[in-house]
DNA sequence: GATGAATGAGTGTTCATTCAT
DNA sequence: AATGAATGAACACTCATTCAT
């Protein structure tokens, strides 16, 4: 109605004009939010834009359109976790503490991290068609399973792990035990009655995930192999 | 369907015009397979139409408005593997192989049912939302649940599984491990360049999940516990 | 403001609710206009939807999209043309009777048929994209062609045309004088300050083309060239 | 443009910055494609500012807006025209040389300059609203009409053209069996099944609209008047 | 003179749902 | 029980134009 817009209160923005990176990270980050809790058909650009307090225009000045937009949130996510892995430093410590902290380290991480699982549900769902389009992704994740080979070979090497794991398909065990928990957290605590959110809750998963793992790791003592596999 | 098709005979339909039945499960699996590769904001009423042969007005009908559609999608699947589950009559076996069994139809049922997978993955992207607002749902997992405490009491009294294994936290890894592999196996297959669809990787993964499972289960050696377990 | 509708005032619409060929009717027809005045690129789905008194969603209902209401429109003003000279039946008159009918009523299509120019006109800034993409438009135009050349033919036999005259070529030349004249009449009209379509103008502009096109029809005098074609 | 790429040379640019005749230039010369291709509401300012490459604020500064750019673009291609037919120098050949040249001329011009048919189109479908606007344009036509009232005047004096005949109707006529020709070929190929735009049909219709221009021209032979135009 | 960043009012199109028969 | 027609609220994306430097 007034034609005069009040000097006292000019709307507050989460980007300051003229700064681009900002304005690009404000996109970015509200993209994350909105992609978590929608998934990539459910997540609108007029939401994103208002939670970036961003000109709609600019999600497309910086990002294209909404596609390239969510690809650049799952590069992001990737480039998180694996660098928050690279830290880790695993190759100076016994292999079993190593492996013990990678455990642990996934299994919080997934807990800090709803909007990893959620985006990587969202893109499983797609069949991963988008991050096949990412040329940065790739050779994103070679440090990781680097990482694990050597854990494994010192290990066995000790004779503290048993030979001929496959460092791909443990890292998908040790994810699997954690993310399948959280991310179905919310049908698993409808039909079995239980609240899985529980810190209580939690915190026993995650003792539960390092001693499956770990058990499975134990060489086998001699003479005396587990009864479970020598089943007939 | 119609086995004399006359020459004047209008197009075929999957749910022959007045038989209420097969209109309302034609217009149930055209859902089932929109939901599943779609989801729920992606789903459209339209497609759920074209596939089932049935007008669109039908579907309001029979299920109300496209919510309640999912829901009754969601409690079909959950009817159809719990019902298999009952079929499989464990408590007749000895412990290791009664589970060796459920982990391996487990793992079978979840590839056998990728939809069941999709739902699931749709049906916690939203937090279970609907799954609460079914009434069917809640008594239908108890027998799964009583089945695995059975089997985990035969082997503790045995001696053949270690004590105290709570059974919710058991059926959660169990799942896990096949769930998060195949419901996951494209962004894995993308980052870590291994086809995890390939016959003999599942074949693979089946052993491994049947292993770690069972040498979780396996009594501690006496005076020889596990290094993994020991560590400072 | 007011959230009770008032009854005496339901809002007056050009197509009775469920009539379908009426609804149909108006889209088209509004669309006709919209073209005509705004082009394909300035046309605007929401201004068809008002000028028809329908909802926008029914031009899609109808026509699928804006491109394909847009051929819809082009067949139907082709078919309107084609359809009212099919109806002079000029093989019943003598060929000059006939000639300069077939001329006449052409310039008076052109003048009372502003949309037929208009779309045309469209059309040939896109080069004929879309005609090309229509079925329905190949075989309208032969029987034109057809009377054209009945009436060439009959001429020449009489010695009151002459001989060798491309029917086609011919055909291009009667429109050109006219639609040319009218479709720039506005530029003409500014850069020689002449106002072109007064009435007079126009009538001098119908004579103008009869003469033009008889002249050129008009077999040479024996041992009289014309001057015109002999220079040096 | 630059003979002389050096090794660490910026991207090469039309317009060298700080060079406001070659950056107008640019932008007049980016601005006819697009208008020509595109017409009005069809043409955006972002692909003419990158066919100029040049920043897109520039235009605004040269040229004001959009409008006013397309005005510029309507006054460039008729000075170009008008430049060009004065070069004819038709003043000092005899008159049926001088009014085949003009024709030939008029008819190669307009295969040799596609943007000026594109471009008139465009502004006669706007009804000439913005050539209104122009100051320039008045005054630039006359000259033409002087030449060709010089050619009828004197043709009439030597008996060799008709008398009477208006310098802008023939003029009209003139341009009317070359523009149209030309600007619709792409609907009359399709709709007549044959492509007006190989050179062989380009050449015929050049001769013919000679043809049908000093047919008119010629005198009438005395007691001979020509049977079409003694029709009852 | 020149530029990258920012904006608000559209654009064509889609969707779940309801109406009338 | 079954159907074609109709609706309004979105939705992704675009555009000419302006701001700040």
């Amino acid at each position: 109605m007034d034609a005069r817009p009040s000097k006292s209160a000019p709307p507050r923005r989460a980007s300051a004009p003229r700064n681009p990176e900002r304005t690009r990270a404000a996109i970015l980050n509200a993209a994350i939010a909105e992609f978590t809790s929608k998934g990539l058909s459910g997540a609108r650009i007029d939401r994103i834009a208002k939670r970036a307090r961003v000109n709609k225009r600019m999600i497309y000045y910086y990002f294209g359109d909404k596609e390239r937009l969510y690809i650049s949130v799952l590069e992001e996510i990737y480039t998180a976790i694996r660098t928050a892995e690279i830290g880790l430093n695993l190759t100076d410590r016994n292999p079993t503490d190593g492996m013990r902290e990678l455990i642990e380290f996934t299994w919080h991480y997934f807990i800090d991290h709803p909007e990893f699982l959620s985006l990587l549900a969202t893109e499983n769902f797609n069949r991963a068609r988008y991050l096949k389009n990412s040329r940065r992704i790739r050779e994103l994740h070679s440090p990781l399973i680097g990482m694990i080979s050597d854990l494994l070979k010192r290990g066995a090497n000790q004779k503290i792990f048993r030979p001929g794991v496959d460092p791909v398909e443990l890292y998908i065990s040790i994810a699997a035990l954690g993310f399948f928990y959280l991310s179905n957290r919310y049908t698993l605590s409808t039909i079995f009655s239980r609240d899985l959110t529980d810190p209580e809750q939690l915190s026993a998963r995650g003792q539960h995930i390092v001693e499956v793992i770990l058990d499975f790791l134990a060489p086998r003592p001699e003479g005396n192999p587990r009864p479970a596999s020598i089943q007939p």
